[in-house]
DNA sequence: GCCGTTTTCGGCCCGACTGTTTTCAGTCG
């Protein structure tokens, strides 16, 4: 919801505000942690009664919630904020400099923006202060030239396989006797900061110094004998930690992370009289492997995916989470009937090569000119070519289906009469993304409440790192989908992961059903399908929830339930 | 600022690396 984002952006601003100004660290950490709160909030906070009851959220946060919930702006973050050159905020996002550096460059050297950071560089204006030598400012300048070119992290579907390369490189070294990506990475976060790689290893020094010397290298941050820290070409920086092979777990635990889930961790054992950092467990000096660790934690081993101390802590056994093996459909994948790359035939033969026991074929439907979206005319004739396919393949249940847009005011492209001609229908939206929130909610809840429709393809739109898509209210669109029983996508191309891993949790723990699909419109795209397992294992995703998991005659069946 | 089988005060995660110092502050993850 945007008034969650809106105000975790204003908890976030504050939090960094109180760091210049050398507040607390514990006061800003409990700001910080408010944000992310909101930030992975699914209910609208506005119909939230009683704010404080959300941990985290105290009674001081709450007022300025409520004052920001009536009057759209909070009066003490006004006052913070003019206190500071707004420009500030910016400079702190340079890597290199932290609160107490910019306050430096602030007061003694005129600092207010990234510009006037910039002047004072090449002035000569740092050139005296106090703690801020000749490498210090080539650090800055450096990193400043990289925050003016380039602002995103970059995007699952691009970091994975890049970490895979790398750490396939090492692996090809003597003496290599571990390895793992760890990081958010291996949590499956839609969008990567930077690529953590562990490797244990009899030869360090080799390993450091080929590390450091990979090809597409741009700048060596650090060249340590246990951290390793690059920065490719591409603009993404890799860590490499040297880890002692005993305490492999301990280290991978650690840099796995998530913070929140390594400082939940930290002080369960602290609760217990044990001391854990990323070498062991103290004091019974357990470090090989996660599961010990989680084990003398006296907790079960806890999925990568949901180490973000969003509940699992109380996890009495590991969440048994679907797999890619649990996936035996795919339910929404384009021919060049409309603009995909495939054959009819060539689909089915991939999807059966996957394993699956059926597939849909699911062109687009008129109003999706620039996809060559068909007319009803084309669509018949469409469903007859599938029909006639799927009689002459064995071993795989072809679907004649429909990507159906949902127009903006929440119709559907075809009549009923045709749509009934279908054997699967999902209805995505497509075109007017920048709805309003109440237009935008009417316009999905009319789909979801059609009763011929069974899957709602990629609900609000958006596209990684360049498009926000809708923002309807979700808490509404689950509810319908449990009472209609009409299937919301996890659309599994990674500029989409649509649903987001905390809508997918919000609709699963409410009984909704989900559709996890590729959206395939070349043979490779289906290779997508591991992004969608990981952002559905972020939302506490189990295979009983998801209906590509169905074996072949309950998925019938539940095709045909209306 | 938040929290509480240690409840209304006292504590809040932990270590490596860099650059600048000469014993450590700042930043990062």
């Amino acid at each position: 919801m945007s008034t969650n984002t809106d105000v975790a952006k204003i908890f976030n601003a504050m939090a960094t505000i109180l760091e210049i100004k050398g507040e607390s660290g514990f006061k800003i950490n409990a700001t910080v942690k408010v944000a992310r709160v909101l930030e992975n909030l699914v209910e609208d906070i506005a119909t939230i009664e009683d704010v404080t009851t959300i941990s985290g959220i105290g009674k001081s946060s709450a007022s300025k919630i409520k004052e920001f919930l009536e009057s759209g702006e909070i009066s003490s973050y006004e006052e913070l904020r003019q206190s500071i050159p707004p420009g500030l905020l910016e400079v702190m996002r340079v890597q290199g400099l932290g609160p107490k550096k910019v306050r430096q460059l602030w007061q003694e050297a005129d600092v207010v923006d990234i510009a006037s950071l910039r002047t004072a560089i090449d002035t000569g204006k740092l050139d005296n202060l106090p703690r801020m030598g000749k490498k210090t400012i080539e650090n800055i300048a450096d990193a400043l030239s990289f925050v003016e070119s380039t602002s995103n992290r970059e995007r699952l579907g691009i970091a994975l396989p890049i970490a895979e390369s790398i750490l396939e490189e090492l692996q090809k070294l003597p003496g290599i006797t571990h390895s793992a990506i760890a990081g958010s990475i291996r949590r499956g976060k839609e969008t990567i900061g930077d690529i953590d790689l562990l490797v244990s290893t009899t030869e360090p020094s080799l390993l450091a110094e080929t590390f450091c010397e990979l090809e597409g290298i741009s700048k060596v941050f650090a060249h340590g004998e246990t951290k390793c820290s690059i920065r490719l070409g591409s603009g993404m920086q890799v860590d490499l930690r040297i880890i002692d092979e005993e305490q492999f777990g301990a280290a991978l635990l650690y840099f796995t992370g998530s913070k929140e889930h390594c400082i939940l961790l930290r002080e369960i054992a602290i609760s217990q009289d044990k001391k854990l950092n990323e070498y062991r467990l103290e004091p019974a000096d357990i470090s090989a492997t996660e599961e010990a660790i989680y084990k003398d934690l006296q907790l079960p081993w806890i999925p990568p995916e949901i180490r973000e101390d969003r509940g699992e802590r109380a996890c009495k056994n590991t969440p048994n989470l679907l797999t890619i093996n649990d996936i035996k459909a795919d339910l929404h994948c384009h021919t060049t009937a409309s603009d995909g790359h495939m054959s009819i035939e060539e689909l089915a033969t991939i999807a059966k090569a996957r394993g699956y026991h059926t597939i849909a074929v699911t062109d687009h439907s008129q109003s999706q000119g620039q996809a060559n979206g068909l007319k009803p005319d084309r669509l018949l004739k469409h469903i007859d070519a599938i029909h006639a396919v799927n009689e002459t393949m064995d071993g795989i249940t072809i679907l004649a289906g429909s990507e159906v847009d949902i127009l903006p005011d929440g119709t559907l492209d075809y009549d009923d009469e045709l749509l009934a001609k279908l054997d699967i229908i999902v209805a995505s939206p497509h075109a007017a993304l920048s709805q309003s929130t109440e237009d935008a909610t009417k316009r999905l809840l009319a789909a979801i409440e059609h009763p011929l429709v069974h899957i709602i393809g990629h609900p609000t739109g958006r596209i990684i790192n360049k498009r926000k898509g809708l923002e309807p209210d979700m808490t509404t669109l689950i509810a319908a989908a449990v009472e209609h029983n009409t299937a919301l996508e996890i659309n599994a191309n990674s500029y989409r992961l649509d649903l987001r891993d905390i809508h997918i949790r919000a609709a699963a723990e409410a009984g909704a059903m989900l559709s996890m699909n590729t959206d395939s419109h070349r043979p490779e795209d289906f290779e997508q399908l591991r992004y969608g397992i990981l952002t559905a294992r972020r939302g506490w995703l189990e295979a009983s929830r998801c209906i590509n998991c169905m074996e072949h005659d309950v998925l019938q069946t539940w095709l045909v339930r209306n």
